[in-house]
DNA sequence: CCAGACGTTGTT
DNA sequence: GTCTGG
DNA sequence: CCAGACGTTGTT
DNA sequence: GTCTGG
């Protein structure tokens, strides 16, 4: 997860930002500046600015970092799979628990620095099907992705090598119809824990190990209300949108701003289109966020909402019906010649323009934007009684409360505790039990078609909740958290926390003594290439 | 003491 | 480098 | 992370 | 399939 960044502010831009986010100034200096390019297409192996404490200027500084991170005893240039291999970190490795990894240890103690990004891409897996999507935060403001990094000396090479990897967690509720993990993020605005985090001299700590936790942050918006004329109140939204973009993205060759911003593939539009004709609906339709309270203005950096659905300070996020029209042809238009809709998206438009002026021109949209055309045209006829749909995603809470969602889990790996891995691997079996049980009891659910029928059927809803983080930014995904109150991933660093019922589902198997347990897979050349990676260091 | 491991993701 | 296992 | 390449010998 | 390149 995590493999693919975006950072589209020139250096003057993420100084002011960082201003805004630091608890104290940063240096002015910005180490290996001239490495630093604009990119919406930022891969692995490639240069991006961290923020590191520096301890001899007792300072922040701003350093260009290379994604991948490299241990300072390596001395041989790793191979390139080692390195991929490293550019994440899982959070539980970082745990100090009965299974301690030696790996990060330096790095976690001292050398912690912060990703500066606006966002990332993940794709959507379904089956072979890839899907790019984009998060960033819905303010606009800087992401800041917890990280830690290394200095490596590597033999032949004159420069001492700094590398880094990106913390990743447990996927948030609001982002797990996408992807079972998703980035450790640290809330722009607690300078308590961005100190934290960045002091090279705090070892690591049961408040460090809080930290690393799905990104449960809300923002506050204003929102009128319909019901109450001239009403308006203050909704709690998360902070993160996430919307469906441009495959191009998938190759690292190109880049343009376009990819993050939303784009509406053709496979989606008809899907769509159903919102828009959504029926039967009463008259009481969600509200726009019309102003941030957080400290970042709108119009510092594109809202989508405001790009997609024209918000215009009077209220309503969900369209007036004449204005759906508008709002369709909009998305229409943005999909096939990708204006930029924003002064502000605009001047960067430029800016990156300029700066990529000699790259090879994309080829125009194919898009069969007639076919989207007669779509509208349809829902137009059939849009006699539109209505807007106050909560496109009122069927999906299901999928967040589904029994099989229940299954596995592991946030209590993050508990240090003695027994801790005794508890999850007893909370485990009760569950595989369950699952047993429910195969007998029930052969029929379990039988291929209906999981097959399941799975399709929790596809389109997921599908659905894509196409609605697309429109809607999060507002979809923060209506869902209202329903399912548990925060999934803020794990307590109580040591006895019980394994939460809504756990996302377990990928991995705790290490040490549980892992023991199981027979090892045949991996033996991976092994011999793990090895070599951590030989070739101390073999010169 | 020395030897050996040390990572992630995606598959199903 | 640093931790575990023998 | 995804896309794209993936070979040798002998000749000038 | 597997490795490298970006």
């Amino acid at each position: 997860m995590c493999g693919r960044t975006a950072q589209g502010l020139a250096p003057a831009q993420i100084r002011q930002q960082l201003d805004k986010t630091l608890p104290s100034k940063p240096s002015d200096s910005w180490i290996g500046e001239e490495k630093y390019r604009t990119s919406y297409n930022v891969a692995p192996t490639r240069y991006q600015p961290v923020v590191r404490a520096d301890s001899k200027t007792n300072n922040y500084v701003v350093h260009m970092m290379k994604w991948g991170l490299i241990p300072r005893h390596i001395k041989a240039m790793p191979d390139y799979n080692s390195v991929l291999k490293s550019i994440n970190a899982r959070d539980d490795s970082l745990f100090m628990g009965p299974t301690g990894k030696a790996m990060f240890s330096h790095s976690k103690n001292h050398k912690r620095c912060i990703l500066l990004a606006e966002g990332f891409y993940e794709w959507r897996r379904r089956g072979k099907e890839r899907t790019p999507f984009y998060t960033k935060r819905r303010d606009g403001g800087l992401m800041l992705m917890a990280a830690i990094y290394d200095v490596a000396q590597i033999q032949g090479a004159e420069e001492p090598m700094y590398t880094y990897a990106t913390i990743t967690t447990n996927a948030s509720p609001q982002l797990d119809w996408l992807h079972d993990r998703m980035p450790v993020l640290i809330p722009n605005h607690d300078h308590e824990k961005i100190c934290m985090w960045l002091d090279p001299n705090l070892s690591w700590n049961s408040t460090l190990e809080a930290m690393l936790k799905p990104c449960d942050e809300f923002m506050e918006v204003e929102e009128t209300d319909d019901s109450t004329p001239g009403g308006k109140s203050i909704k709690k939204v998360y902070a993160l949108e996430t919307y469906q973009v441009d495959e191009k993205v998938n190759s690292v060759r190109n880049d343009s701003p376009d990819f993050v911003k939303p784009w509406i593939s053709s496979s989606n539009k008809k899907t769509l289109n159903r919102f828009f004709i959504s029926k039967g609906d009463s008259g009481s339709s969600p509200a726009a966020p019309t102003s941030l309270k957080a400290d970042f203005k709108p119009e510092d950096h594109s809202s989508t909402e405001q790009v997609i659905l024209k918000n215009d300070n009077t209220g309503s996020i969900i369209p007036k019906r004449e204005e759906a029209e508008e709002i369709k042809k909009e998305a229409v238009d943005r999909t096939q010649q990708q204006v930029p809709v924003s002064a502000d998206d605009a001047q960067r438009d430029a800016g990156f323009q300029e700066q990529e002026s000699k790259s090879p021109k994309r080829e125009q949209e194919d898009d069969d934007d007639g076919e989207l055309r007669k779509v509208l045209e349809l829902s137009r006829q059939e849009d006699a009684d539109y209505e807007p749909s106050a909560t496109p995603l009122e069927t999906t809470p299901s999928v967040l409360s589904s029994p099989r969602r229940v299954s596995g889990g592991s946030a209590c790996l993050r508990v240090d505790s003695e027994g801790s891995v005794d508890l999850l691997e007893k909370r485990r079996k009760e569950l595989q039990q369950e699952d047993e049980e429910m195969k007998k009891e029930h052969p029929d659910e379990t039988s291929k078609s209906s999981e097959t029928e399941e799975q399709e059927k929790k596809e389109q809803e997921e599908l659905e909740k894509a196409i609605a983080a697309s429109l809607n930014g999060a507002e979809g995904a923060s209506e869902s958290i209202y329903h399912s109150q548990q925060s999934v991933g803020s794990t307590t660093p109580k040591k006895d926390a019980p394994p939460s019922p809504t756990m996302t589902p377990m990928k991995r198997k705790p290490m040490g003594s549980s892992a023991a347990a199981s027979p090892k897979k045949g991996k033996s050349s991976q092994d011999s290439k793990i090895t070599s990676f951590f030989q070739q260091a101390n073999s010169t």
